[in-house]
DNA sequence: ACAACATCGATGTCACGTCATCAATGCTTC
DNA sequence: GAAGCATTGATGACGTGACATCGATGTTGT
């Protein structure tokens, strides 16, 4: 009934997966592209603009709170630590807990990061109206309806 | 205009940007969990796949029609031809280049692979209708505009 | 014909991302 | 309060992905 009557679904579905691994890697190439003046990649990006928002917060928490990683991303925040843009303080009452903190200069450079991402971002999604974004957005979400994912993502940008 | 006129722009390019990361990831992950009985990984079934509707190709040339890998996937592929689902033959003409072709084992692997995959997304794409679909893949498509990876599913997907 | 350049495939390096495992700590239930 | 289970964060293992570099081979311009 819609337009391309002559492709069976399972072609369609299989466009649409490598669509939208095309459209996250090049989405990523660019961003780390756009993030290398600044010495961090995608992932590192966006602990920094988590922990802004959410500071302070526990290991735990952060990977409830990240799309990049799954378990908890020690490894992730440890290349932080060791830059000096993430500080990890000892919890008080949960001994088996970290609490981490932006450092004053993560502070700066996720300031920073803000400007950067905000002027790629507005770039690459030029080619769509804002209600395309609208309805993409909402295709996404109902493609995730029921995922650990969704839960995040609400969390992060909620209404 | 639209509906959201509550959040900026930025919010809604951000929101965007995880939503795409986190529908791939999902899916990698599902893709994942599904061929894990087959033994291979997301990657190796993108080339088993190009494979069997493009071979022989040459190392270069496989890399231009996938998604999944921006150079020459030389260690991909080598981990196929260590399982012997794909062997390497010189090209005749070019001696730089070797072409690829599946094996009789490699052939066996991507048929059973079509049907699992098949299954897989149609469950994925299950709280989509087939006009979700096509509004999804084009939204993506023009977010795609002029970059490689249009060029290379337009190859993979011709109309 | 030959020099300059382009392309081929391999390889080294780095940073993930996923899974599994582990020791330490907290919680729950009896 | 002790046993059993869950959660925290760290770590090892593995397979990508992106980038850079390399030697071998083709191609092109003159």
């Amino acid at each position: 009934m819609t337009a391309d009557r002559s492709r069976s679904p399972r072609a369609a579905h299989d466009e649409l997966r490598y669509l939208l691994l095309a459209a996250q890697r090049e989405g990523s190439r660019r961003l780390g592209e756009a993030l290398r003046p600044l010495g961090l990649t995608p992932a590192q990006a966006e602990v920094l603009e988590v922990l802004a928002d959410h500071q302070p917060v526990t290991l735990a928490a952060l990977g409830r709170l990240l799309v990049c990683e799954q378990g908890s991303p020690s490894r992730l925040v440890e290349s932080l630590v060791q830059r000096d843009l993430v500080s990890r303080v000892p919890h008080e009452q949960d001994k088996r807990a970290v609490l981490l903190e932006l450092t004053p200069a993560g502070q700066s450079l996720a300031a920073q990061l803000g400007e950067t991402i905000g002027r790629l971002t507005s770039a690459m999604a030029e080619p769509l109206s804002a209600a395309d974004i609208t309805t993409l957005s909402g295709l996404l979400y109902s493609l995730l309806e029921g995922t650990d994912a969704e839960q995040t993502l609400r969390n992060r940008f909620p209404r």
